[in-house]
DNA sequence: TATTGTTATGTAATCCGTTACGTAAATTGT
DNA sequence: ACAATTTACGTAACGGATTACATAACAATA
């Protein structure tokens, strides 16, 4: 392997000189650049990042921790996050969790060995008081999904409003009975989605029925079965809202298959817009997060404690926007 | 920050020793192994990989490169690729290249930097020559994608018997005008997958129209504008096949906006059979890749080429299998 | 001319953990 | 009781790049 000192050797300069040259450092003639860039091109030397990372004790990596990559709505996001991180220098090192906590863990250990700068969850598992602990010595950020009580900045969206608006559409369509389909987790945004739900049917003088709620696990099949349970055991729903839109394409095709047409028999709201649902038939009306953004102005957050070793704790809420396609209307 | 130095001054013992409990390697009392163990414990200890992999010039890091994470085409290869990886000790990391050459060499230089132990591409944008020159000094696997010429290993499907037996299947079903929506690109899944079209109809004595080709370039709406194309100028085809689930996905998409019913009117088959192909309304016909497995043994190869220092080049061919769903068959 | 400042470059310490080698003590065998 | 072996540990070199500090050459100023 060719290291700096071979470069050094071969140039006729010492190493100090060609990490100078290297990190385009002041202090070194023209001539002698030109001639260590000729001498790095011709040796073909590539720079050990070991040596440098460890000796800086910072590697310009990031890592995104998400439950899992084949959930299509985190990959604007994760656009969002690259582009940003590659305007400021930096790399971005996706791993899945697959929901697991000692992968989770595993992962995490990445960061406390300092084979990463900060981290980004997408959906934390650890517990408030471990993500706290991981806060206080290192840069963190939580993205869309987040734990309140942790000490830890977050980026996301108002999911209270964004499903209470969701709602007020189906209802403002004139439907006075509708199913929800929701998930059995710990996540606030289910929480306030729920939360959402119940107030739009209140202020709405429509009365609220535990029953007309069931639970799913984010999955196609689950929410296929949810909504196949509500519509045989309650005949008078109209419209349903799911917390996810892969639970929302779940409900459709168990209209279908129940001889329901959507809208016509039945109106179906998701919630986060991703690319699938235009592609649906019929396509989905459902809430678009900024995902993007969120992911955009999630890095911006870390690199932010990153440089501040640790400081300013933010919490930032992005807009929502409700779109109508043809699940809710012809 | 606590180093090995801390550790050992605190347990009155050498960083050897430290060393030597962290790496569970012989040579130390029971006694001395558990004092250390808790002084770690007690003081929070986590050793610093910079130092360990600069020392021992590796890793136990390998990229994954993909063009695009929103592929849901590539998230069981990944999670195949992780369990086998995390199996034996090395952690993954996905990066995005947006099919963007530039990206995946900035990415590339992660290997060469020595930040990664090996690399396994999805699917290269560099030619053959670069990717033999990086092949001949760093680990590295072809995954699903490949280039002919490079002396690289790879792991796929046979994409011509494939294409075959996909439309052998909708020959077999009556259909004699038979639409191809494929991409313009240099993959070799792509000449492949044209070829077996080709040789289907042949062996079945249709005559091939070269006008029954479009090309999209694997996205949604590429899909549904080709098979728009196809639809308004060639009343008498009844089946189409798409060398990818989306567009095949854009294309029934497109049959419905044009009145025409899937598969009453129009037969449609994908291929890859990714996660939405059985939630899709009508499910749909596609070939599926045992995409698991290939991620596994893509894994398996590379940590064999990690082991012996980049020897032995391998290629495999994984069996595929014709998934037939509503899209084709009532 | 003596002094100060500037520029280009080199020397060596440093980052943290690993490991070859050395040593002293304990154990075994005869 | 003595030599040979084993065990348990320590010392210090090492990996590659960075960087504080030192130095030498030269120019500018008084």
């Amino acid at each position: 392997m060719i290291t700096i000192k071979d470069v050094a050797k071969e140039a006729g300069v010492s190493v100090a000189t060609i990490s100078r040259v290297l990190n385009n450092k002041p202090g070194v003639s023209d001539e002698t650049r030109e001639k260590v860039l000729s001498v790095i091109k011709r040796l073909n030397y590539n720079p050990n990042l070991l040596g440098r990372n460890l000796r800086r004790m910072e590697t310009k990596m990031v890592l995104v921790l998400l439950p899992a990559i084949s959930n299509p709505f985190y990959a604007r996001i994760v656009k969002g996050i690259e582009d940003v991180a590659q305007k400021n220098g930096y790399g971005v090192m996706l791993c899945n969790t697959d929901s697991d906590i000692e992968r989770e863990r595993m992962y995490l250990e990445l960061l406390k060995n300092k084979l990463s700068d900060g981290v980004i969850f997408m959906a934390p598992e650890i517990d408030e008081e471990e993500l706290n602990d991981i806060g206080e010595k290192y840069a963190v950020v939580q993205c869309c999904e987040y734990k309140e009580g942790a000490n830890v900045s977050h980026v996301s969206i108002d999911n209270y409003k964004a499903s209470y608006k969701a709602v007020k559409h189906l209802i403002g369509l004139g439907h006075k009975h509708i199913g929800l389909i929701s998930c059995k987790n710990n996540f606030l945004s289910t929480k306030h989605r729920e939360a959402g739900y119940k107030k739009a049917l209140e202020d709405s003088g429509i009365e609220f029925n535990p029953c007309y709620i069931r639970h799913g696990d984010y999955s196609f099949k689950s929410g296929f079965r949810a909504a196949h349970g509500l519509l045989n055991d309650f005949k008078e729903i109209t419209a349903i809202f799911a917390i996810s839109d892969i639970m929302a394409i779940g409900a459709i095709k168990a209209c279908y298959e129940n001889g329901l047409k959507v809208p016509d028999d039945i109106a179906i709201v998701g919630f986060d817009n991703i690319s699938f649902a235009p592609m649906y038939n019929p396509s989905l009306t459902t809430v678009s997060q900024p995902k993007y953004d969120i992911g955009c102005t999630a890095m911006e957050l870390l690199i932010k404690q990153i440089k501040n070793k640790g400081g300013n704790k933010e919490n930032i809420v992005l807009e929502h926007e409700l779109i109508i396609r043809q699940s809710t209307v012809k």
